[in-house]
DNA sequence: GATGAATGAGCTTTCATTCAT
DNA sequence: AATGAATGAAAGCTCATTCAT
């Protein structure tokens, strides 16, 4: 089972980089492409490794195993495990919330309910197609999510709870604009959030949820429009 | 006993399940109930911890700790960390199968769709209430739902995977009545699960929702009629 | 694997009784019985668990699950592992020790070298009766024998330690009296009692000697005699 | 490294086997040697603890301490306590077995009486030198040789069994060819190797024998043409 | 007296992290 | 830079011994 960390964990910084040190070489000069290919070899076997047995169950030595370098090399490309998963979800964190931040932009100023769905509608597109891209980092995810935010889970939980807060945001605004009806928006977002991350782990989870080019019509139709036959 | 008790936590009901071996006296006597006691003040040593940290990142140590027993005491009433996890559940899992079981035996002998909202209804009241009994299991539950079945999170995988098929043979039945629109049965169940069980997560969380006796009713209206305004 | 002793092991005091105080009840009356039904049927369930497992690899524990009472009952009848393997020695010992002595006492009365055949003969029945009476102490005795003189190993080493002083002994008598060739005492006696052991464990042991009867005439002729043909 | 070597023991060859894994680096390079070194500091440490404790009683924590290395390092070299006696027994057990295979060579193409006593005579000369090159893992075997095999003795009864299935395969080849008495070649070889052993254990624990060098005319003498006087 | 619950030192094994090579 | 050996603090689990019931 998992060991204690032996240091104080780190429970903020998160600097743009995870690497120990400045580096020599040019940036994008040889050194600099090498490094970035050792870094995503060990990143890809982690995750592949996380995905099947958890973050908290793996360790260090069959994360470097599996991807074939010395154990001692993972510290020279990353802190320890907490900063392995700030880098791997760096670029998807990163990117959501660019994406919601462009939604927000939208529905500020947008003048009628239909530019409204325009913004909605576009940030769907994003968001799937960011799940498409990042697959598995999304998986880990939803797979570690709600643990207690401890360790190498802190860069998930900081992940989750920007997208909370910007959902809550988001559809706070959406309400207050006439776009929802007038619940409480946490008590909305909180739902419509809850019942996308379902679907998406079971997809992601191998289940078969039959014809997949139906699900985000289902998707939409039964988050607004209700699961009530009429 | 040289340690004092630390504390006197909170009881749920703990099953009296994986222990060791078969004990002596008379059930319901002193012993048996010195037994149980202990029992439960470890279990729920363990479910505060468990949390706090997580299944995982919690040992056999903090829990006889918290308890206020000794290390050894544990393994006279667990056989693991798994069983211990098995014993906290089981009750909850328990009810809750019986709760599933009742709804779709009313289910099957309603004649009307009134009678059917009324199996649903009441199967939502059940369930309401398991969740106000055993809070922090469920809380538990919510934390480590998705998390790869190994080791101690076993029990809840089981649990997990249990209610999702049962939930999802539950839609399929509605929706066979006519209840529900026609889409995919495991698409339909996993958006009300998920929804659900976000916003449970949240409250339990701690999670400010506004006025609580206000969701359920936003809740089935969210899901049963959309969020869309009209 | 075996355990630490806690405190400074007993490494003498071979008090003729083990037992922790003396008793009420006058000697041989119902609860004097009753206290040495209870010794035999644990020293019993001890003595097979022994040849199975080991003496170090058998825990008290396990003693009292097989002879069928509660864990502390061990502690009424004997002090600890050495206690009980010091008990279940002892009658044999205490047989063997008699034996050799008489065998002595014949020696030094022989006059002739008939008399001294007659009383090497006789101890060697003597010996053998008591093999077949205590088949499994001896059984275990071989097993045990060349250990360290650690723990419950003690009396075991005790014993071996006794019989090859006696047997070096009664050898360099024989020697003196020109029974034997004119050898060093140890070297004669070492062999003849390694090649008897030996026997005798492979015996214990289950192994296949062939016709049973013709082995005391195998045994004395080969030590005798030599294995030489001729 | 903060910790000093406490002692430099003897060495004798440790086999490289049982290792975790494939290490890289060219054999007989630094790398190489520094662990194979290592590999004979920890096994001599552990010998010197089996020969005064036994193989069960002697804890992975003290061999580690006596060897002057950290716990976890003991891991790196031997797969566990088993593993290790394994690697301190392949040598002479190899050896042995080489031995007695050469032997049953030369007896199988002996023509005639002296030619098979030759080739004895050179199974007992190479016999001796494995004795005295691997004095302490013969005193070990002598020592655990007949315990149950459990655990860390698997290696020594492996060997022990061979052993007895090669003597009796020697023991009958040589009563075939009219060398020995026509007694069943188990209990024959029985004799010999238990009276061998039972002097060499004596021997190996300080046991005086007067004479070294008369000894191996002694064993002879007393094995081939009896103990009896003329 | 008998029982078995409680205790906690002790054992095996793992693993994050450091550092010589 | 890369490697993997070394370290030692934990973690899981066992078990001799004591003691309340």
């Amino acid at each position: 089972m998992s060991r204690k960390k032996r240091f104080l964990p780190r429970l903020e910084a998160v600097a743009p980089t995870q690497l120990p040190k400045r580096r020599p070489g040019l940036p994008g000069g040889v050194r600099d492409q090498n490094r970035q290919a050792r870094t995503r070899v060990i990143a890809q076997a982690a995750l592949r490794l996380f995905l099947e047995r958890g973050l908290e169950a793996v360790t260090i030595d069959e994360i470097t195993a599996q991807a074939g370098v010395a154990k001692g090399s993972f510290y020279r490309y990353f802190t320890d495990k907490t900063g392995l998963v700030d880098a791997l979800f760096l670029p998807l964190s990163t990117a959501v919330d660019a994406a919601l931040s462009r939604c927000q932009v939208h529905i500020d100023a947008a003048s009628d309910r239909a530019a409204l769905s325009v913004a909605y509608e576009r940030l769907g597109l994003e968001l799937g197609s960011l799940v498409l891209m990042h697959r598995d980092v999304v998986h880990l995810y939803l797979m570690e999510r709600r643990g207690p935010a401890q360790g190498a889970r802190v860069p998930v939980r900081r992940m989750a709870d920007a997208l909370e807060a910007r959902a809550e945001t988001l559809t706070g605004r959406a309400r207050e604009r006439g776009l929802l009806r007038p619940f409480n928006a946490r008590v909305s977002s909180l739902a419509v959030v809850g019942a996308g991350e379902q679907m998406l782990y079971a997809f992601l989870s191998g289940k078969d949820l039959g014809d997949l080019t139906q699900i985000p019509a289902q998707i939409t139709s039964l988050i607004l429009d209700g699961v009530r036959a009429r």
